[in-house]
RNA sequence: GCGGAUAUGGUGAAGGGGUUAACACGGUGGAUUGUGGUUCCAUUAUGCUAGGGUUCGAAUCCCUAUAUCCGCC
């Protein structure tokens, strides 16, 4: 079935939303955050582990399973889920933004039919299309899909950004002209860089396309905080309200926060299990470094009273020598910790919306988030 | 006891008279936003076993001492 969006309650002093997704594996309450497991798998945790964050719809990618392990694999095996044995909701990216962050600083050639680039894994020439993207979508049959884009660099010149936001809006057109499974949603990408009428332009034209939800890409790319709200302000009041709100790629806490003011209903971010795997920790008190000296003889739990796995069981001495140590469990440790912590914030948000004090609550978590790293630093 | 070789940071080491002692590991910080699993950046020896000498200038040449290693009594 196609994924299906309610509204529970908007929050009166903000523009933020409480909503339900109703997707082919359950229902579940937005916003939401959904950790990224491009390689079929949110790195380091399994099935079992990610079901204990309270952890919803999981990202997949669509560039990485082309190249790895190939979607006639997947497709044999019955699609990502049956690959996986994951039972729950899986949304895809489209490989776009694979073009944008691995290609970065390689040769690539952005034409009206597709993109020419190399695998970065052997430098095979590539060439990936709207409807190639979509085409492997379909087959990996994850439950929503993602229209293939461009992702803007920041900065990025006017001509540039509207070229390329016009031609991602022929791109969204071309994708779902092809799209062909009945039990999959396809969602459309708004564009237009860091400017408004480029921005309200691509708003406009994705929404009359009526796809099953709309994101909002081109954002956590290197421009500053206060532009990347401006990005999202542009969109906000053009995107219909029986329809989800997805904010592509962020995951930094004040950003989720200031996401959900703006009416966002997803996030979803590599940062809590990148920033893991390099041994840091989200606590209230902003991001430690857990390899930190000062943490050697430290036997307390990374943040008290906190309800992860890791925090129960294990202190901060520990994961601190399992990541100097490089052990694979140290990473794993910490991906739980800080994708639950992420996951427990939007609950936590909405909360906050049902009971109208989210700014309460933003002023609040800015203040102990950000106060910790300048008295400690 | 005699002869020979070698002494450079926490570690392995480069440099064989010319300004701030290479590089690697380790240590210490930092970064990370639709993934970059082992990544990236910064920093880390005011000093070359000790003492003396030659020289405008010594980690580099000379002398003595000490330590380690290898031979021979």
């Amino acid at each position: 079935m196609k994924i299906k969006y309610d509204l529970i309650k908007k929050e009166k002093n903000t523009n933020a939303r409480c909503g339900i997704i109703h997707t082919n594996y359950g229902s579940y309450e937005t916003p939401m955050f959904m950790p990224v497991g491009t390689q079929a798998t949110v790195k380091t945790l399994s099935k079992e582990e990610l079901k204990d964050l309270n952890s919803a719809i999981i990202l997949s990618n669509t560039y990485h399973l082309w190249l790895r392990p190939g979607v006639d694999v997947i497709n044999k095996c019955g699609g990502l889920h049956s690959f996986m044995n994951f039972d729950g909701p899986i949304l895809t990216d489209s490989g776009g933004f694979q073009v944008f962050s691995l290609a970065k600083n390689k040769k690539k050639d952005i034409t009206e039919e597709g993109v020419h680039f190399k695998s970065h894994i052997d430098g095979t020439p590539l060439f990936l299309t709207p409807e190639l993207s979509i085409e492997i979508q379909n087959k990996l049959d994850s439950d929503i899909a993602m229209s293939f884009d461009e992702c803007i660099p920041y900065p990025a010149d006017y001509e540039y950004a509207k070229n390329s936001t016009l031609r991602t809006l022929r791109w969204a057109k071309r994708g779902k002209d092809v799209f062909n499974n009945e039990r999959q949603s396809l969602f459309g990408i708004v564009q237009g860089g860091e400017y408004e009428d480029l921005r309200r332009l691509s708003a406009i034209e994705t929404v009359k396309m009526d796809f099953d939800g709309y994101a909002i890409g081109g954002t956590s790319v290197g421009e500053d905080k206060t532009t990347m709200y401006k990005m999202i302000d542009y969109v906000m009041p053009h995107l219909p309200e029986n329809k989800p709100r997805y904010l592509m790629g962020v995951g930094d806490p004040i950003d989720i926060i200031e996401g959900v003011i703006r009416g966002i209903d997803m996030f979803d971010c590599v940062l809590p299990t990148r920033i893991a795997r390099h041994g840091n920790a989200f606590t209230n008190k902003g991001k430690i470094n857990i390899k930190n000296a000062k943490y050697k003889y430290d036997f307390t739990p990374i943040l008290d009273n906190c309800d992860c796995y890791t925090c129960k069981n294990y202190t901060k001495a520990y994961i601190r020598h399992l990541i100097v140590a490089n052990e694979a469990l140290g990473q794993r440790l910490l991906s739980i910790h800080n994708v639950r912590f992420l996951i427990r914030l939007t609950e936590d948000l909405r909360e906050c919306i049902k009971n109208n004090t989210l700014l309460e609550y933003k002023e609040n978590f800015i203040k102990n988030y950000r106060g910790e790293n300048e008295s400690s630093n």
